[in-house]
This record gives structure tokens, C-alpha cells and sequence, in this order.
RNA sequence: GCCUCUGUAGCUCAGUUGGUAGAGCAGCGGACUGAAAAUCCGCGUGUCGUUGGUUCGAUUCCGACCGGAGGCA
């Protein structure tokens, strides 16, 4: 009969210890890690995208981390025709595939098996934008509306980046929203996944431990990459965006105190965490461990053994 | 010691010509289909420093006291 593959995947806000139960997963049942953050995908950014290290993983075999030039750009379509590459590859090795990140969007479309087409023309995006500035948005969702009223109720005139990418995939493909998301489930799931979602049950020791985790990556030198992200962020992509550069940027040009920026971070890592939280809280099939409460350890181990059989 | 300013939401402050008050940030909740560590949306009761007085009614006016900032021939 041979059903689905089966994969593990360690998910939850930051701070939360997910690369730990992961890695001690893998060594318990002969497993490897497929990375699932949007940012720990590039290289040169070990520090501030509390990326795994070779040394932390002593031996376990680490996909789709730190491999990625940061000038380039990357997105969920990349990341899933990426991790379903690896994901196949590590059960024709008949090891285990283990999932870890923090990135919803990600993991949700994995998990549910999202398809994304191959097209995505960027051409019209500038003349869009263009649009915009001149019309202002309240005339772009009027558009929208004329040519996908459902999906225009949906949106907010202030969000421009969703109005945008409804207007370019609807003149790119000619279909609705909801042609387009009953295509892209079009097919089942690829895997049958075992979802282990990490947070902690009182949610200011999260923040604690955010605000912690932020002044250890200072004492291991995230100010020094901070400054090469500052000095480069003309040409990198993506990269950019990542939580722990940005809030710099200010110190670095003059403008601000250091205590301020970090200050800042730790504030900007809390509210990720926080929408980090939003995503998977909302996923039926993610299974929660408190880790300030239960033996996370243990009783990873004892699903994960149940699911393997 | 005297004079001036000041004390309103967790923080920074606005406001009420006397009818018990509202912004930003924080916080909380939500959304999310090709930038997602991004982007967007919703949620504002707090002894209006304390205490007397005037008043039908005081956070608002007056006095005293307490805290903070500044000034002083």
C-alpha cells in the first residue's frame, strides 16, 4: 500500500528551543533537518537568525540553511520546491525528515499542501506600483472589485501589497482568487506530517526569554554582522528584512543610542513572536508543548514514536 | 527658603471656557496563497497626585499638603 511519506516538523514562536527538540529528535530516530525560516536560508547571517551551526549540529545532516547568497531573493514557492527536493531525498536515504521554523507561511502550505504554479511575472508589478502612487488605493481595490468583488472584500484599502499582487495575478493568469486557491489545492498533501508546536504556557516568560536570547546574540557578535547587513543593504534582498539588522541601522547612521536599537529589537522580536503564534495556533494540526511546564524532550520522543510506528 | 512650571492609561503626552477624558507607543486579539523575521486590520475605565473648599455637580476653579523639573537678585 505504501502511504504517504512521513515527515516531523518542530514549529512555534522564536526563543522557543525548536532547533534543540529537533536536533534531538533527529539523533533519536536517525533523522535530518530541513530548515522551514525564511531567514536562516541565507549565508553570513548565523548570529541574528539564531541559525544552526554545524557544531551545534554535531553530525546531523542540516538542509536548506545558510546556503543562499543574501543578495538573492527567495519566497514560500522557492522554499517548498526546495524542501520537497530535500524532504524526498531523505526518504529515498530512509532517514527522517525533520521540519524546523518559524516561518507560518511555510510550514502552513507544506503542511496543507499548497501548490504554487511555475509562472510569476514581475513585469507589471512597477507599473502597479506606479499606479498606486498616482491613484491611491481606494482606486486600486476599486479595480479589484470590479474584476473579483470576493477577493476585494477581503482587503484592506491600506494594503498595498495584497491589492497589488491581486491585481498582477489576475492580469497574469485571468483568475480569481478563488479559482486560484481551489487549483492550488488541487492535489492532496504530499506528506503525512507530525506537527509539535513549541511555546510557553505564560507568555511573559517568552518575552523574558526573547529579551535574553537578543543580548546573547550582542555578546556573540551580532553588532559586527549587523554592520556588514548595514553596509550591503543596497543589494540584499530579502535578507534585509530579517529581525536583528534593521533595528541598527539608526545607531549605525547616528542617529540613535545603541541601548535604544536594542531596545527596539527585542520589542520587534516580541511582536514576531506574537504573530509567529497567530499562524500556528490556528494550524488544527499542530500538537503544543509548553516548555516551561511539560518535558518537551520526552514527550516529543513519545509522539514522534507513535507516528513512526 | 522663595518663585515658576508640572503631576491624566504600563510609557510619552493631549484635553475638558465646570457635566467623570483621548492619541501615539506598549500590550492583547486577528488576517495572511510567490517580499512573510514582511505586510495589514481590530481592541482605550483610568482613584485625571492627596486632601479640604466653592458649586446642584470638580479631573477642570481656589487653598493646603505630597512628588518631579527649573529659576533665585
Amino acid at each position: 500500500m505504501g502511504g504517504l511519506g512521513k515527515i516531523i516538523v518542530v514549529c512555534g514562536p522564536t526563543a522557543t528551543g525548536k532547533s534543540d527538540v529537533a536536533l534531538a529528535l533527529c539523533r533519536r530516530f536517525g533523522g535530518e533537518v530541513v530548515n522551514a525560516d525564511s531567514m536562516q536560508v541565507y549565508r553570513g547571517l548565523p548570529i541574528g537568525t539564531a541559525a544552526v551551526t554545524p557544531a551545534e549540529a554535531g553530525g546531523v545532516p542540516l538542509h536548506l540553511n545558510g546556503f543562499l547568497p543574501p543578495e538573492e531573493r527567495y519566497s514560500v514557492a522557492s522554499w517548498l520546491r526546495d524542501a520537497q527536493a530535500c524532504i524526498d531525498e531523505i526518504h529515498r536515504r530512509g532517514a527522517v525528515p525533520v521540519v524546523c521554523g518559524g516561518t507560518g507561511l511555510y510550514i502552513k502550505s507544506l503542511v496543507e499542501g499548497i501548490h504554487y504554479s511555475e509562472q510569476n511575472g514581475t513585469e507589471r508589478r512597477a507599473a502597479l506600483e506606479a499606479e498606486w502612487a498616482m491613484q491611491g488605493g481606494e482606486a486600486m481595490l476599486a479595480r479589484l472589485r470590479a474584476q473579483d468583488p470576493d477577493h476585494a472584500d477581503k482587503l484592506n484599502v491600506n494594503d498595498k501589497k495584497r491589492i497589488l499582487r491581486a491585481l498582477e495575478l489576475l492580469a497574469d493568469t485571468g483568475l480569481t482568487e478563488r479559482e486560484r486557491a481551489s487549483r492550488s489545492h488541487a492535489a492532496p498533501p504530499a506528506y503525512e506530517a507530525l506537527c509539535i508546536g513549541l511555546d510557553y504556557a505564560d507568555r511573559a516568560a517568552l518575552y523574558a526569554a526573547i529579551n535574553l536570547r537578543v543580548d546573547a546574540m550582542l555578546a556573540a557578535g551580532l553588532l559586527d554582522e549587523a554592520r556588514m547587513v548595514y553596509e550591503n543593504r543596497g543589494c540584499y534582498g530579502t535578507a534585509v528584512q530579517a529581525i536583528g539588522y534593521k533595528e541598527f541601522f539608526p545607531y549605525f547612521a547616528g542617529d540613535a543610542p545603541l541601548e535604544a536599537c536594542t531596545d527596539k529589537l527585542k520589542q520587534a522580536t516580541r511582536n514576531y513572536a506574537k504573530r509567529q503564534l497567530t499562524w500556528f495556533r490556528k494550524m488544527p494540526q499542530v500538537r503544543w508543548l509548553r516548555v516551561d511546564e511539560a518535558n518537551v524532550q520526552a514527550q516529543a520522543t513519545e509522539w514522534v514514536q507513535a507516528f513512526l510506528g
